[in-house]
DNA sequence: TAAATATACAACTAATCGGTTGTACGTTGT
DNA sequence: ACAACGTACAACCGATTAGTTGTATATTTA
């Protein structure tokens, strides 16, 4: 279960840590685009963007769908929604020592009234 | 401007590409840690952790502060929501991608009032 | 002062990454 | 039928990564 989880987290996090495929994420987030029109973007070989894609498609970022003879690619944004709750996830333990700092304080000021200000 | 955000976004992503550091930043953000407390925690070596707490503090995630002969680290929540305000963006050319979307709806249910249902 | 602790850093290795070129195959248009 | 287009995939290459061991340097503590 955790196993699986940490192995997704890992796939989404790699995936957008590259700027062409936050790129190619913020077009197809935009609308479809076929993998060619997307190549056509950038200074690199159609198999370079072509990788890039299948790795975000491996890490379920985007979905593609065959029309003719183009594949045309598809942001999915609740993958996109899956990685920010794990980063609301991590701020919730900063919350929780945060909490505990304001508790010692409580203590602190109850024990110690005249410390107040 | 956009080169230095995207050479951060790179760092924060890879930061963020690992178990090891993930687990990491979920310790120092609930509380400070000593690197040595830290490495005590995983089956690897002393070294392996220093270098995943050094690749979390480049990238902005954690900070350390010298106290004694130990290294306490913290995780800074900031960086954090930095990274999720970058998710945010993504999501924001989705809703842009759906208006869209909603407006062709508007159009063709305005021209053919007789297909509504 | 000497031993133990906590950190820093260099050098090495196997594996992975991001890119390339080349080949093959189905689909479309002439 | 055939040329052009869009995609898939394998093989290769240099750079980076995540790990190791070993050594050096402060800081405690006995």
């Amino acid at each position: 279960m955790t196993e699986i989880d940490e192995e997704r987290a890992d796939a989404l996090f790699h995936a957008l840590a590259d700027r062409t495929r936050r790129d190619i994420m913020r077009r197809v987030l935009a609308g479809e685009h076929s993998v060619s029109a997307l190549a056509a973007k950038y200074d690199m070989s159609f198999a370079a963007v072509q990788k890039h894609v299948a790795v975000l498609e491996k890490a379920g970022l985007l979905t593609k769908r065959r029309n003719g003879r183009e594949q045309l690619a598809s942001g999915d944004v609740t993958a996109v929604r899956s990685v920010a709750s794990m980063l609301t996830e991590l701020e919730q333990l900063w919350r929780g020592r945060i909490a505990r700092i304001d508790e010692l304080i409580a203590f602190d000021t109850a024990t110690h009234p005249d410390q107040e200000n």
